[in-house]
DNA sequence: GTAAACCTGGCA
DNA sequence: TGCCAGGTTTAC
């Protein structure tokens, strides 16, 4: 589910209700997400206040007042949402899916909600973390992400666009649907390859990233199915998509049927007409 | 590169 | 019943 726009959603609408809160207690209703939850986790976390919410690229951070921060990733099907009033442990309220419920003094806490538990969370340093090695720059960072960056890289590789935006080591944020979205956006089919591209494309697709992502954000993330914020409410920006799930649909700006493709066994969509 | 793996749920 | 899904990692 949430790429760059989602968990920055989630950090927007949890910073003012959780800065500030010490955390009283730690349930672990599953330890098994995409890795197994540290032995320890819940001992890292109780008693520590929450100083600062932040993301690096689909990971969602709270900084904590020893230092280290709560980093958290969704995978594909997480949430996390502050229950206002949350029964003790073993109190048998909590969701099914419902796997770790952080709470805080007055009774409010964090629920990690994650049906195919693709999610992750660990308490590590929130700099030095092995998880954020090998991730490329975020996409606002116009240093080091740039049309000359893309160029550069395209001499070495014969991977195509939506290839090498997917990959999270090459600009750190962008999913599935934002890569077709900023595609759409600067009129480039997903399967160009990126050795191709002129420095001007280069360019045009740095800038149509930004924009899409820009705009997610404004539009509080995209809510496909099930994608939530912090405090339950829906994103708006699949209103906004173009081409996203939309395979067989007229396109929005010149009526041509959208089609869809797969690349690297993720489903592409691209307008024949806009694209080239 | 490409496929399969990790999981559950929803939909045709 | 089978296929698909916002992600990432690991193995041919």
């Amino acid at each position: 589910m949430p790429e760059l726009p989602e968990v920055e959603t989630i950090r927007r609408s949890l910073d003012p209700l959780v800065v500030g809160r010490r955390i009283e207690a730690v349930e672990i209703r599953c330890r098994q997400l995409r890795r197994p939850l540290d032995k320890d986790f819940a001992g890292q976390l109780v008693g520590r206040a929450i100083c600062a919410t932040g993301r690096r690229a689909k990971y969602l951070l709270f900084g904590l007042d020893n230092g280290k921060s709560w980093i958290l990733h969704f995978g594909m099907s997480g949430r996390l949402f502050l229950r206002r009033s949350f029964p003790a442990a073993g109190a048998g309220t909590a969701g099914k899916h419902d796997h770790v419920i952080v709470s805080f003094d007055d009774g409010a806490a964090l629920v990690f909600h994650d049906p195919r538990r693709f999610g992750l969370m660990l308490v590590d340093e929130g700099t030095t973390c092995p998880l954020f090695d090998g991730l490329g720059p975020e996409p606002f960072d116009c240093d080091a992400f740039d049309g000359e960056y893309l160029k550069r890289l395209g001499r070495t590789t014969r991977r195509s666009i939506k290839d090498v935006l997917m990959d999270q080591r090459v600009v750190a944020g962008l999913g599935n649907i934002y890569v077709n979205e900023a595609l759409f956006a600067c009129g480039l089919r997903p399967r160009r390859r990126l050795s191709r591209l002129t420095r001007a494309q280069c360019n045009a697709l740095v800038e149509s990233c930004r924009r899409v992502l820009r705009e997610a954000v404004e539009h509080r993330g995209s809510s496909i199915s099930d994608f939530l914020d912090g405090v339950g409410r829906r994103g708006g920006y699949q209103y906004k998509h173009h081409v996203y799930d939309r395979a067989g649909e007229p396109c929005s700006r010149c009526g041509s049927t959208i089609k869809s493709v797969v690349i690297g066994q993720r489903s592409s969509f691209y307008c024949p007409k806009c694209q080239s």
